[in-house]
DNA sequence: GTTGACTCTTACGTAGCGGGAGGATGCAGC
DNA sequence: GCTGCATCCTCCCGCTACGTAAGAGTCAAC
């Protein structure tokens, strides 16, 4: 029940000199030693090892960790409230940041140079307020979702029917759009794409540029999606994605 | 035309420090100095310290700053590439503990108490390497997404309508269910979950409970997802969301 | 008994600054 | 010209969270 240091390390990912340093400084201490001075893990080291690790992922200090994890205030739940509540905004800044990167690639591949108004526009979202709005923005599980769910949650059969046209309307258009040889960076497909960031701010909740590039992601992971897409033309879910990612960063 | 260090600091939001620190290490050394060896920014220096700072709060280290600044459009796409990348990795980790983190809080809504060995299966433990194939996995834009692609992009316009029909089918199935009164905790349900998760497997890549644990929220994010069943039956949404859930905590 | 993998402690190196010390300027008011 | 205060200069040491040996003891297997 007691694992060697380096199995310990293996099994966290970390590498020993990092739980070295950790019972340097008194984060982590083994509750044991063999009789020749090894350290020796057991089961209550390996909880606190995964606390802390979270806690670290989040990018807390360690000395923020053992006041944190030391706090005989909270409990295991209201840790993990609050972790998961910190992992989301975390989440929601790197993605900012992937944005901020794929548009500066896409304007290198232009051959466009940033001027610093643009690239401070960019940037210009990080801050901590910020943050805090777009976590909620992206991920699905707080307010913008439940915003959406007390929208639709009055809309009638009738209504859902009005949008499934409306959608399939959409459809029909964007693969004559296809089929007419257009390629996803051509004013037709960058008009749709538009028109599908607006169809989604009517009928769900605000869309901006970069929640429908998160949404042209998820596209390609979801398969029901593809499935639908795919029947009626091949490609048609790559297009879109594309489509939405030229019209993101021409218009923001 | 010429500003003094210390209105460059409050310009730029940074401290004296940190210009004397990048002075030091020739990152921008302003191109000018007074008589008296006080250091003179001018306009080309601004908005060099722009570029740096922008590229910093992408979380380039200074030296890659350099290289990407001094290096003229040389190779910038190929770093901005890798640090994409990177933070892609880090957004599917953190993903990956968001997904843990609520595997913990439905266990212990439950009233189950996780054993340590447990928690770090479901968190799969830290490791570089399981990171990389995971972060594909979740992440549209790498390889798992190419996987999908490559298998899909030798269907036919029949086999699609097949999965559809399949898709159809199981969705009839699934309304029956929820028709019945039955909860989204209930065998049934549950069984429709596992059904849904073994139908993507088949047909476009391996899904584990994670995975489809991460699709069960985007479909609350996805506007065609839920325009498309609700229409069918409103509260079907959320209803395989919460089902999905239950059969991964049940079954992993 | 030897080999090879594992572990121990000690200790110096790293990035990106923070925060002084001790002294030289710049500028405003008298 | 003098005083006062802000700003600037150059060292230089400190910090975090480890990485990376170095040199030596230990464990398990053959």
């Amino acid at each position: 029940m007691a694992y060697p240091i380096g199995k310990v390390a293996e099994l966290a990912g970390v590498t020993v000199r990092t739980l070295h340093h950790y019972d340097e400084i008194g984060l982590l201490s083994p509750s044991q030693r063999s009789a020749t001075g090894y350290r020796r893990y057991d089961d209550a080291d390996l909880e606190r090892l995964q606390q802390i690790l979270y806690y670290r992922e989040l990018e807390f200090s360690l000395e923020e960790i053992a006041a944190i994890i030391d706090d005989p205030q909270a409990d295991a739940t209201a840790h993990l409230r609050r972790q998961h509540k910190l992992l989301s905004e975390r989440i929601a800044r790197l993605a900012k940041m992937v944005n901020a990167i794929e548009f500066a690639m896409e304007a290198s591949k232009v051959g466009i140079n940033l001027t610093p108004e643009e690239r401070f526009e960019v940037w210009g979202g990080f801050d901590p307020d910020e943050h805090a709005q777009e976590a909620e923005q992206r991920w699905g599980d707080t307010d913008a979702y439940r915003e959406s769910m007390r929208k639709t949650s009055r809309y009638t059969k009738q209504d859902w029917l009005r949008i499934k046209e409306q959608s399939e309307d959409w459809g029909r258009r964007i693969v004559a759009v296809m089929d007419a040889g257009a390629s996803a960076q051509s004013p037709e497909a960058m008009e749709l794409a538009e028109e599908h960031r607006q169809h989604i701010s009517q009928w769900y909740y605000e869309c901006s540029y970069e929640i429908q590039t998160g949404l042209a992601e998820m596209y390609l992971a979801d398969e029901r999606f593809m499935a639908t897409y795919e029947a009626i033309k091949p490609g048609l879910t790559v297009f879109l994605h594309d489509a939405i990612l030229a019209n993101a960063v021409a218009r923001s």
